[in-house]
DNA sequence: GAGTGGTCTAGACCACCGT
DNA sequence: CGGTGGTCTAGACCACTCC
């Protein structure tokens, strides 16, 4: 019973000659036959680990040709990999903060309940409202609604500062979103909350989160403050 | 032999009982070993068909428990899943069409130079200025430059329409991007190309595009005209 | 404990690249 | 043409989930 695999023993190995310069980009792999040689596993298992470092974007294979060292190494914290804004904003440099606005139970509108249910039911759910900051200053003002049987036993004083976290705690782990972005220009409230003057430029980010059985599990309404931590996203072809 | 892998034949039959909702959100897929004998295919073909739509975010796996539908394949053209806005357009059911404003051989500023090549050096590339329509509205102001040893046979009045079309037959084809999105409001000149008010809010991107080796091939800028087609990403844990 | 996905092997042949 | 990655098989055993 190995704690790592075979394919993570390959990847890591092969991660550790990327970072110590051992293998530079430009430079060409081995071939997959001399890499399961080397490491003693098979093919298969080779193929498995080089698939990772180039999902990861380390190397890029060609066909034919051999697999080649590039330089673009991921970025770890784009918005397509990534879920966490409190990792992000502290992947950034700033010291992530999370202020509760608002925390109910309530009646979704219609068009929300729409996307967290299939009929066209009426539908109680959790709403809280929150503004995230990076080291105090508001970056990001959101609106998040998750239905109420998701998470019977929440007590609306004692939110926990991740809603992720929560909904993983029932059961229910996020692995994946759908956003929509729009830029927006700030409102009076929104100048408000976010410190922003009126008519400044901000992101708008609507998303559902899904389940890992795919089911609606959040829909949030957020509103991002441009420059003061990135957004990115990583994009292929 | 076969123009089309078994891999490619079970991924689309899976790909067709999702889009006509044979199979929808929720839903659980039959197990491995029924796949295979379903596909008369050895199970790790089905895992690397199963494995494809994992990456594209339409079924989610969970050890010891099953395959679920997570997403139903409406929207192929998210920004993260897709390079080509003609496509996007196209797919949003509108006519698209491009204009070039402008192209031209010249030097490229500093920050640019940066990002295109590792040296400071001074580097010659070709600028240019489009504005991409859908229905003949102007959705997207793009400037692009791409390093003029990339396409050094290029004649400016013979601009290709596809930046990425003409980089590929010069053995530079993009497989990757980096993307950095900025929510902006037009000012005048802006305003005057996309046919919006002054201080409409627009949707920035600023992007790198990576070659098969590894190699920035092209830096865009572009500003979006909101509504006219969405931008959306698929975002992953 | 039954059922599921996760890892792994040792082969085989094919498709593409460059010389 | 030789060398490379791409596809595929028929098994085996392990790790996890859920009843």
């Amino acid at each position: 019973m190995s704690r790592t695999t075979l394919v993570e023993q390959v990847r890591d190995e092969l991660l550790h000659e990327l970072s110590t310069g051992k293998l530079v980009p430009g430079d060409k792999l081995p071939n997959e036959d001399a890499l399961a040689d080397r490491f003693d596993v098979s093919r298969a298992t080779v193929r498995e680990a080089v698939r990772v470092l180039v999902e990861s974007g380390y190397v890029s294979r060609v066909h034919g040709s051999g697999t080649y060292v590039t330089r673009v190494p991921r970025r770890e914290h784009a918005l397509d990999a990534s879920l966490s804004y409190t990792r992000m904003i502290a992947a950034a440099g700033a010291e992530p903060g999370v202020r509760i606005l608002d925390a109910r139970f309530c009646t979704a509108p219609a068009d929300i309940a729409e996307r967290l249910v299939s009929g066209s039911e009426s539908l109680e759910v959790l709403r809280v409202e929150r503004v995230r900051t990076a080291d105090d200053r508001p970056v990001v003002y959101s609106v998040d609604q998750i239905p109420r049987a998701f998470v019977p036993d929440v007590e609306l004083d004692r939110i926990e500062p991740s809603l992720h976290a929560m909904l993983a705690a029932h059961g229910h782990t996020v692995r994946q979103a759908t956003a929509r972005l729009l830029p927006v220009v700030a409102d009076t409230r929104l100048a408000r909350i976010l410190r922003v003057r009126r008519g400044a430029p901000l992101q708008h980010i609507d998303q559902t989160d899904v389940d890992a059985t795919g089911r609606p599990a959040m829909v949030s309404a957020e509103w991002h403050v441009p420059d003061v931590f990135e957004l990115r996203i990583n994009r292929r072809a």
